[in-house]
DNA sequence: ATATAATGTCATCGTTCGCTGACATTGGGA
DNA sequence: TCCCAATGTCAGCGAACGATGACATTATAT
């Protein structure tokens, strides 16, 4: 399922949670955000922070991907990726 | 490849970027978001706005999907919950 | 039908955003 | 080597966030 705006991501995310038979009390505690941000998120709010948004999906067990570009193509191999992402994060340390 | 952080995402992002020949300015004006912005977001501010950041991925062609949980497994065992949810805590604090 | 749980909605407040513009530093082409 | 492009960094401001708590509405269990 391809993810374009925050209202698609919002309804993976309360359709995941009520499969995982959680209500947003539960999610909101175990994500550690209020519940009143998890109604907000599962309504597609687009001015919800990144990283909090991000959170939620993994605290569900949501898996995001992004697929490697198509063959032919001249953009970056994985291991490439790799790399930038470890920069990326020792810049941040 | 995975996309857990705004740092993964970011970097993704000014890989992606780089790989099709655009400059933060450019992609800005392409986006409709300030230069400003581009560099927080390729430098993986985890504040910034879940719309704006979707709508950068759009730009890119950056194509984020989820994957289906496979047919007959129940979802994400609990203690794989708990554990994620417990990282992501600690990161908080 | 009734009671409780779950969700939706709203307001307040301290904090941070995104834009803008300027300036410093680094990268890259000639 | 030089010059310009690209990127990094910074500050001020109006607007919105996330937490909190309360209340209304809907869903669900009995």
């Amino acid at each position: 399922m391809r993810i374009r705006t925050p209202i698609d991501l919002g309804a993976l995310i309360r359709e995941r949670r009520k499969a995982l038979g959680l209500d947003q009390k539960t999610l909101a505690e175990k994500v550690g955000v209020s519940r009143q941000w998890i109604v907000d998120v599962e309504q597609g709010k687009p001015r919800l922070e990144i990283g909090l948004v991000l959170r939620t999906a993994n605290a569900l067990g949501i898996a995001l991907t992004v697929d490697k570009p198509t063959e032919g193509t001249s953009l970056a191999q994985p291991v490439i990726l790799d790399s930038i992402i470890d920069a990326a994060r020792k810049r941040r340390k």
